[in-house]
RNA sequence: GGUGGGGUACCCAAGCGGCCAACGGGAGCAGACUGUAAAUCUGCCGGCUCACGCCUUCGAAGGUUCGAAUCCUUCCCCCACCA
């Protein structure tokens, strides 16, 4: 297959525990695939088992990108995953083989397809001492200077608003005026397979989590909770912190277990949403993995996807 | 059997004569999202209605009052202590 300038890419996206890479798995069986992860949470070693890796097996019967990128500490972000992302793809076309992305972080996919604006040089040290500055403030004085500086993003969140503020301050321009002003083109389009199996998700989320709890995930929380920072950014994977409260003895297990459950719906709730609005509709092909003939689905989606460039 | 505390909408929980369809929180539903995204936020959330509004709710049944979730009586059920 040839590295076309401008290529057609298989996605498998959909919610939390859908099964999707059990389906990229499988493709991987019939087709010669590199698994491309768009996972903002398996980026960060030592958070395995509760952030749903995929197992050393696996790893090693197919080659996978985007696993264990960076420590626990550290920061990634959608702008630099795409960047990755985007020569893990060309490396895979190279090798003669099929990059199949795969992932439910749907702002990765995003960046990859409809890549983010180009950013002008914001000076680092600047940068930080405006953000410790920033994140003691409350949440309607940040949009408060919002409306003034920036107001097409004032409604938006927290993580949004300290963003337009930093990059109005540091800049001069409006963040809103740099997306039209410096947005960069497309390099590749997506062909996205939606794995989704309706409403027995919650059934699949709770059997996965006992799965998770069965494997170990308490042993490696209490170990992490000895050698990682209480506020490095892994720990925001859905369960790690209420898991941790468990660990040192502040909640009992069956609230925990409540709670892990909870917050993951709701995780796969806003992946649903993400994927309704986000994805182009005229790229979708949905697959439901409860229903027998999900394989054929996945395996004629990805011949028609790799016979096709655009 | 006695004494004290309590029963409020899916759950927790405030209210203790009118401003109460009833503060908060959770869950749930819907939505936003351009370099922290498993993050960060927004709206809805008894029923009917686009809406004005109407109807049914605060354990049950009676009663007092112009008016009750809020006061009185009886009954039912929880919890604590005493027996």
């Amino acid at each position: 297959m040839a590295a076309d300038e401008h290529s057609l890419i298989p996605v498998v996206a959909g919610p939390t525990a859908a099964g999707k890479s059990a389906v990229a798995l499988w493709l991987a069986s019939k087709f010669p695939v590199t698994i491309i992860v768009a996972d903002s949470r398996q980026i960060y070693r030592h958070f395995d088992v509760g952030t749903a890796k995929p197992t050393p097996a696996e790893l090693a019967a197919v080659p996978h990108r985007g696993i264990d990128l960076i420590e626990p500490t550290q920061r990634y972000s959608a702008a630099a995953w795409a960047e990755d992302a985007d020569r893990w793809i060309d490396d895979a076309f190279s090798e003669g083989r099929i990059p199949l992305v795969v992932g439910g972080t749907g702002f990765y996919l995003r960046a990859l397809f409809e890549p983010l604006f180009e950013e002008p040089e914001l000076d680092a040290e600047r940068r930080r001492r405006l953000q410790a500055a920033l994140v003691t403030l409350p949440l309607a004085e940040l949009r408060h200077w919002t409306s003034a500086l920036d107001p097409d993003r004032a409604h938006l969140g927290r993580t949004q608003l300290l963003r337009a503020i930093e990059v109005a301050l540091l800049s001069g321009h409006r963040l809103s005026a740099l997306h039209r002003a410096r947005a960069r083109p497309a390099r590749r389009t997506a062909r996205y397979l939606v794995v989704d199996p309706g409403p027995t998700l919650v059934a699949r989320i709770e059997t996965r989590l006992d799965a998770m709890l069965a494997g170990g995930w308490m042993e490696e929380v209490r170990r992490l909770v000895d050698t990682i920072p209480e506020n490095a950014p892994a720990w925001n994977a859905s369960g790690y912190r209420v898991i941790r409260d468990h660990v040192r003895g502040t909640v009992d297990a069956a609230r925990t277990r409540h709670a892990v459950l909870v917050e993951t719906r709701q995780y796969a709730k806003r992946q649903r949403t993400w994927i309704r609005h986000q994805l182009d509709d005229r790229h979708v092909t949905h697959l439901d993995p409860s229903d027998s003939s999900w394989m054929a689905v996945a395996e004629r989606w990805l011949r028609e996807t790799i016979r096709r460039p655009a």
